[in-house]
DNA sequence: GGGGTATTCAAGAGAAATATTGAATACTCT
DNA sequence: AGAGTATTCAATATTTCTCTTGAATACCCC
């Protein structure tokens, strides 16, 4: 506490700042966030939807909860994570940069859709007018969870797994637009699949909810 | 180039946006990118302002280079570096974030503080228009290129170490702003201790150049 | 072309991060 | 109280960062 040089005060400030960035700088920590942001979870199923063992993910949140990324709480026997306030538009914002800026992320993702049918990617500004006025059908495919954390506001929630088999809740010769965790989230393109093998015409909405509430569209919690 | 696996797929986005990340996963490049947000710089100035040395310094150049987050331009005998667009907003990001969930960091501040005099922060808002009346003087006591790379609006230019015998340049009985490269920049806190001592009275403009432009402050370049 | 200088490269030592395994803790439910 | 389970901790091997030192490269200028 005796007088710091302006020297050391500039250490001490940017390794703090670094607190919070180096807990970002990890492929596996960045895509637990990017699940958290689709509502809070427990270790366990974190742990699946990342591939990562429960151990590891375990340690992967504790640095997260180190930096204040996250928040922890206790219910029963199960701990459930949730993301703390401020991150998502952090974690946004090194998204939009690595699009921007680097080439190679848009060669990944287009190598991959080059393997599947090519998608119609839909924007979220008209897409709300058009959903509110019953032209398009907007279809959450996420689980039922994460629906209820947060879902666009005329979305109706069926999972992916339960969606071929009720295709006929869907109203027919209506345009559906699907979308799930966001970009890089494969849920709403094998939906989009799906519907258009049943013969729906079907697009992919590219957004999930980081996107949306960054672009202040209004998001819905629970059922 | 074969079909990716939706796991591959999330692999290797989250690879690249973690470049990004773990870029900016370091407190001496962090501080790297606060001094270019004030301008381009060559290797040696930037080596010497974050007390580091040229070939450190230089190899973290090249790391938040491979990134994209900085570009390089090599002009005579001296190489330029300049930070890319759109990184300073993620920078500052950072730097919020931290702010606002680590106690730390305002600890730190705090105690250096309070080792000086306590200096009245002026927040940006009200400053133009005070500033544009005449009513108070605005001080920019950054080195003169960097006041050449950007400044606010009605700011005059005085190095600190000029300040002293400059004095008498600054009109008598008018408040004066000081401001430099930000907030943990401590030019414009010994200024404002200078300027007391001369009998003005005189405030601390806590934001720098990344925090104005992300409010939309009209910045000025050259002279 | 040669001297001088800014920057980068290469090699190596020390420190830190990552993932794995197996054990320990803390809680619920009967 | 005891069985069962979700999570964390501890120890370890592997890899990745960081900084230093000394040499190499690239460019200007005379």
């Amino acid at each position: 506490m005796s007088a710091l040089t302006p020297r050391e005060l500039k250490d001490a400030v940017y390794e703090q700042l670094a607190r919070v960035s180096k807990a970002l700088a990890s492929a596996k920590r960045l895509e637990l966030l990017d699940l958290l942001s689709n509502g809070p979870r427990t270790v366990e199923s974190l742990a699946e939807q990342a591939s990562l063992s429960v151990a590891n993910t375990s340690s992967h949140l504790q640095v997260l909860r180190a930096a204040r990324l996250v928040e922890a709480e206790k219910r029963g026997l199960f701990v459930t994570y949730r993301i703390a306030e401020g991150v998502e538009g952090l974690v946004l914002g090194v998204r939009r940069l690595a699009e921007a800026r680097l080439g190679e992320l848009s060669e990944i993702t287009e190598t991959f859709l080059a393997s599947r049918d090519a998608l119609e990617v839909v924007d979220g500004e008209a897409l709300l007018a058009r959903a509110l006025s019953g032209e398009v059908t907007v279809l959450d495919v996420r689980a039922p969870e994460e629906y209820a954390a947060g879902h666009l506001p005329t979305a109706r929630s069926i999972p992916l797994a339960e969606l071929r088999a009720r295709l006929h809740e869907l109203p027919k010769g209506v345009e559906v637009i699907a979308y799930c965790r966001g970009p890089y989230c494969v849920l709403a393109i094998e939906a989009v699949s799906a519907l258009r093998a049943a013969g729906f015409t079907a697009a992919r909405l590219h957004a999930g909810p980081a996107d949306w509430r960054a672009a202040g569209v209004p998001v819905v919690a629970s059922a």
